[in-house]
DNA sequence: TCTTGACCTTGCCCTTGGGGAAAGCTCCAG
DNA sequence: CTGGAGCTTTCCCCAAGGGCAAGGTCAAGA
């Protein structure tokens, strides 16, 4: 199949597909007499596994880790806990700092007039030293 | 004084605030006859006002829009508002969308077992159709 | 047969700087 | 005066594709 549909089947843009062909996450694709790529179920299946991880925030280079630990008998679960449970902990800081972000720009948004004068609140706060 | 003192004092990084020339959101610094660039205690607080909005998580373009409508005596407040609630909304989703990882990603983490067998709940996760 | 539209190809610009290279400037100690 | 430390300069590579452009290909309909 050609990568159009390779792509609404796996779930990864058409773009996405040939940026990852491009840093080896995938095997480069057959080409047809045409020059166009072509892909196996196999493949799609590996695509959905990408799919799945980048889902879950996973970066690529994470992603390649993961793929070779699946491709690979001889792994140990330890080493794709380790991979995983670092993830997880980069997911819980990320959210901290967001909330900690909401929690500093809600009480400026709350009280800013929103109306047709320059008195701003919000500004006041990027402009003060103790902002 | 220079760069570096203009990024001490500010917060951001020398290599930001070279960015942050490049691309406008700044004015081009003076420089000495060494060529080097030069900056004002204004130029600094200018800086600060960034660094507030980009720890705020703020784009550069969005911080640029913050910039004018700061140094623009015609603002309205509502102008201001309506960025920051914008962008108010997309750390909400951003915080929504982390906490969901983390909610799918945890139970896979917590039910592989770590150890130097192969068997990992986490990749069967990636690899099954309805993970 | 020719055209039209949907697909495919490569390639370049965009984000937000961090990292690091290679080279120039300044100033202090020996 | 010379060397080195520590500053500065510009330049290029990197993420992870999205968007868009220019052009090749293929199948169906007029």
């Amino acid at each position: 199949m050609k990568i159009g549909e390779a792509s609404h089947r796996s779930g990864v843009s058409r773009k996405a597909i040939r940026y990852y062909e491009s840093v080896h996450l995938i095997d480069p694709a057959g080409r047809t007499q045409a020059g166009y790529r072509d892909y196996s179920d196999s493949d799609v299946e590996n695509l959905e596994f990408i799919a799945r991880a980048r889902g879950l925030g996973f970066s690529v280079a994470e992603v390649a880790a993961l793929v070779g630990l699946w491709k690979n008998q001889h792994r140990t679960s330890a080493e794709v806990k380790k991979l995983a449970t670092a993830h997880l902990q980069k997911i819980e800081d990320k959210i901290t700092e967001l909330r900690s972000i909401r929690d500093r720009l809600l009480p400026l948004v709350d009280r800013c007039p929103g109306d047709q004068t320059p008195d701003c609140t919000i500004l006041k706060g990027l402009a003060e030293r103790n902002g």
